[in-house]
RNA sequence: GGGCGAAUGGCGGAACUGGUAGACGCGCACGACUCAAAAUCGUGUUUCGCAAGAAGUGAGAGUUCGAUUCUCUCUUCGCCCA
């Protein structure tokens, strides 16, 4: 018998499928429909194992419920504006586009020979202006809607890429991508208003049953809404100013008030400005980032007022009132009272400046004479030296108890506040999705009317001038509204706008008048299994969240509340990582090793190879796998069989070279194994009932319902466990004869279970047993799932001292004969007292001695 | 520092709702086929012990007739936030 030509036969299903359009999707309100989106990839090149991993998990589940009858939607598309287009374009001359579009039929024709039952029609690429006209329309609709707006705010600037970063791209006061010491710089920014929906966007993750758990929680953190208390702080010194208001979450430390620090943005500091000393003041604190990380960890540097402030809860108490850096204008209201010791940034700033450190809580276990030092105590207690309010429990009491004594004297109120800040999208790159606003000669902000959309990206563009390119654009600039002449706005959104919405595309990915089709929409939304890496669960899951808030705001034609009814977060792929003897890091190619211990030089056995551990694979370690080879030598089936076996979806899978070549040697072997049934089915004769039927029948029953709870349960790692099983078994039952029909029915069912997995080689199975291609997911007949004869576990005092084979439901009595029969358990019984047995059914009896 | 999660053979990992720990795969060992090797097939493989048996799911306690599973304390590791 042939060898299973991999090659051949995956690319005549490939084929087949393509041409007849099999997975491509229409709407049919008759049939229930199931959304499958795994999340779509930045078009870098060449997909890596983090992809196979995550479209394989999603194809699966696809295939899975479109063989249960649902109406199954698994489109792709591809996130193609940002950055790595721009700089790939300037090292090598190649426009954005250009750079894009080749490396999005490269991906796509990778993304094809992994066999993904994915409805190719609904392909969108959000750099297309077909796309990004509909962001440019929502972004109209949004200013209109008010959720839109402009202000002066504070930047991470990198000063190499020219380019505001995130605060995620910001990692240890660098660029992510540069490595440059990020500043601080302040810019005319258009925000989306995120934090209107705070409240709803925390509130509903309750109703996200189907999420995980610690998606959750980090979107709960990163909203962060927190009890508090706004208090007004009389302030002399200057005429003009009579009072600050600050914002906290400890008003029961008010009695360790020993400065006030408000943000060199905060609106007095215009009685400064004049003052060189606090200009140059200002200007150092622009070094430090904005990133709350950066803060907490930079240097704490204050600026000295003559002002000062009182403590509203004892009047005779004056503190001094400094600018610092650790203070910024967009949390609270730019001010906060400093208490040193029970906040360490507060500790940290007044043992810099030498101001007092009073101690008002002490931990339970502490008395009276509890002192904050070097450390500031933010735990649990009781406070202490803080006249009227000693004595009470710290938190809950003295917070609560402390706002209402503030508002009873008319001196604050209790606030909630909002960590999560509103989402500033624009970004200083040509390429991205142009915001479609601009500005007159007197700097007065106008839309562009609908009917001028959309703003197209000029073609033409100089991407090695510094800064954003489509500032010299002068031409392009250019724009006539209302008949007066204005300039377009040359920031572009951040592209985590882009896929904030591209699920709703793919509803409708060729409507031309709107971004999507409202039928269509609310026929296919929400998705209900969204797939994809963790590193997603905050940003883009909460973004998208917002979009869909932001769209159905004020609009009565969509009713949808969450993109995403369920989520999965897969682990990543990893590899060991290799280095030769000077640190360099190698490819896992040019490494080799006889006996999986010591590992050397391709070739080069003196030259040793230090082993590292399993570390998610990156280019920078060049512990990569290339997806596109392992295809090529073991074909599609193999690859996606492997990718799901080691590990369970959400954790970690190590990539390991011997466990490929086990996939492999699986699907070769089951080619052989489906050739001998294929001549038993051939040669068996129809008879009523043969020796083998009513095991096959039984086995197969089992599988497909060992396969439904795996399969549910995302268990896909136990899924090729039970097909290995199922090898095991058929190839052990055929030395059995079986009725023709028998054999026939349950092989057909065998091989549709398998099917989500390795596609290809299944239905060439299909074909050469004369099966239908179409096949539905067979049902389990339960009759079959229960055991006439059961093992029962005898357990003497809880130890098991052996097993019984009995009819099943027989009752204890029947349990005790047998075992009064067998020797060898019953040795540990006779001569003594039975005390006690606990029975339980078809499982196991544990009788109690005494000793 | 805070939050969340994890820990099971030589390795990756199974185990329903508290009821036979180690499914399945890798590796290893032995055997068959072969002049030989590869490939393939078969058998075995938690540890100690010749065996009977004993121990065993990161460590320690608790609940229970019975705990990988539930509770508490600790250790280590991972992720997120700071």
């Amino acid at each position: 018998m042939d060898r299973y030509n991999f090659k051949k036969i995956e690319k005549k299903w490939q084929n087949f499928w393509t041409k007849n359009k099999s997975f491509k999707s229409k709407i049919d309100k008759k049939l229930k429909k199931f959304y499958c989106l795994e999340m779509f990839p930045y078009p870098s090149g060449k997909i890596h194992m983090g992809h196979v991993r995550n479209y394989t998990i999603g194809d699966v589940l696809s295939r899975y419920k479109a063989l249960l009858g649902f109406n199954v939607l698994h489109p792709m598309g591809w996130d193609s504006f940002g950055m790595p287009a721009e700089n790939a374009a300037k090292e090598n001359n190649l426009h954005p586009k250009t750079w894009t579009e080749k490396n999005i039929s490269i991906m796509k024709e990778q993304l094809q020979k992994l066999g993904l039952s994915i409805d190719w029609d609904r392909e969108i690429s959000t750099c297309t202006e077909d796309y990004y006209k509909h962001q440019q329309l929502f972004f109209i609709e949004m200013y209109e809607k008010g959720l839109v707006y402009r202000k002066e705010n504070y930047v991470n600037w990198d000063p190499v890429d020219q380019t505001v970063l995130a605060n995620e791209q910001v990692i240890d006061g660098k660029g992510w991508r540069s490595g440059a010491v990020v500043e601080r710089k302040k810019l005319s920014q258009w925000f989306f208003n995120i934090s209107k929906f705070s409240d709803d966007l925390l509130e509903s993750l309750d109703n996200l049953e189907n999420w995980p758990n610690k998606v959750k929680i980090m979107q709960k953190n990163w909203i962060g809404k927190s009890f508090g208390c706004e208090i007004n702080f009389k302030v002399e010194g200057n005429p003009s100013i009579n009072e600050i208001k600050c914002f906290t979450t400890r008003p029961d430390t008010l009695f360790g008030f020993s400065f006030l620090a408000v943000s060199v943005d905060h609106p007095i500091s215009k009685f400064y400005e004049k003052d060189s000393k606090f200009q140059k003041f200002k200007n150092d604190c622009s070094k430090t980032g904005t990133t709350e990380e950066s803060i907490a960890q930079g240097e704490k540097i204050g600026f000295k007022t003559e002002l000062e402030a009182v403590n509203p809860l004892n009047q005779s108490e004056k503190v001094p009132v400094y600018f610092a850096n650790f203070v910024l204008m967009d949390y609270g209201f730019g001010a906060v009272f400093g208490c040193p010791g029970h906040d360490q940034r507060d500790l940290d700033f007044a043992l810099k400046y030498k101001l007092p450190v009073k101690t008002v809580v002490k931990p339970n276990e502490e008395d009276n004479n509890f002192k904050v030092e070097k450390e500031a105590y933010t735990g649990i207690g009781t406070i202490i030296n803080s006249d009227f309010l000693n004595g009470l429990k710290v938190p809950e009491e003295s917070i609560t108890e402390t706002i209402k004594i503030i508002e009873k004297k008319k001196l604050g109120k209790k606030t909630i506040n909002f960590r999560l800040k509103d989402w500033g999208v624009s970004r200083q790159r040509y390429w991205g999705c142009p915001i479609p606003m601009a500005y007159d000669n007197d700097g007065n902000v106008y839309p562009v009317p609908k009917d001028k959309l959309p703003i197209t990206l000029p073609e033409k563009i100089n991407l090695k001038a510094k800064g954003n390119p489509l500032n010299d654009k002068n031409e392009w600039r250019r724009i006539k509204i209302n008949g007066k002449e204005c300039f377009k706005e040359t920031d572009t959104l951040d592209t985590f706008v882009d896929s904030s919405w591209y699920f709703l595309r793919f509803c409708s990915p060729n409507e031309q008048n709107y971004g999507f089709d409202y039928d269509a929409v609310n026929y296919w939304m929400p998705v209900d299994q969204y797939i994809g890496g963790v590193e997603h669960a905050i940003l883009h899951l909460l973004y998208s969240r917002f979009f869909v808030r932001a769209i159905t705001y004020k609009n009565k034609e969509l009713s949808l509340s969450e993109p995403f009814e369920s989520l999965f977060t897969q682990g990543m792929v990893c590899h060991e990582t290799y280095r030769d003897q000077n640190n360099n890091w190698l490819n896992p190619d040019d490494v080799e090793s006889v006996d999986g211990k010591i590992f050397y030089l391709k070739n080069k056995p003196d030259e040793i190879v230090e082993v590292g551990p399993p570390e998610s694979m990156s280019k920078s370690k060049k512990n990569t796998i290339d997806p596109g080879k392992m295809i090529e030598s073991f074909g599609a089936d193999a690859v996606r069989l492997f990718i799901l076996s080691d590990s369970p979806p959400e954790k970690d899978v190590q990539w390991s070279e011997q466990g490929m070549l086990a996939s492999f040697k699986f699907v070769q072997k089951f080619w052989l194994l489906n050739n001998k049934i294929a001549e038993k089915i051939k040669n068996s004769l129809e008879k009523e009932k043969q020796e083998g039927d009513e095991e096959l029948i039984k086995f197969t029953n089992r599988l497909i319902n060992k396969m439904n709870s795996n399969l549910e349960k995302f268990n896909y790692n136990v899924i090729i466990a039970n097909m290995h099983e199922t090898y095991n078994f058929l190839s052990k039952a055929l030395v059995n004869e079986f009725s023709k029909s028998v054999l026939k029915d349950n092989f057909r069912k065998i091989l549709i279970v398998m099917s989500p997995v390795m596609p290809h080689i299944i239905h060439e199975c299909f074909e050469i047993n004369n099966f239908d291609i179409h096949q539905k997911w067979p049902s389990v007949n339960k009759k079959y799932l229960e055991e006439e004869i059961v093992s029962i576990v005898v357990q003497i005092s809880g130890k098991k001292r052996g097993i019984i084979q009995t009819k099943k439901d027989a009752e204890e009595k029947t349990i005790m004969e047998l075992i009064s029969k067998e020797d060898r358990i019953n040795k540990n019984i006779k001569d003594k007292k039975i005390n006690k047995v606990f029975f339980v059914k078809n499982r196991l009896i544990n009788i109690l001695i005494n000793d």
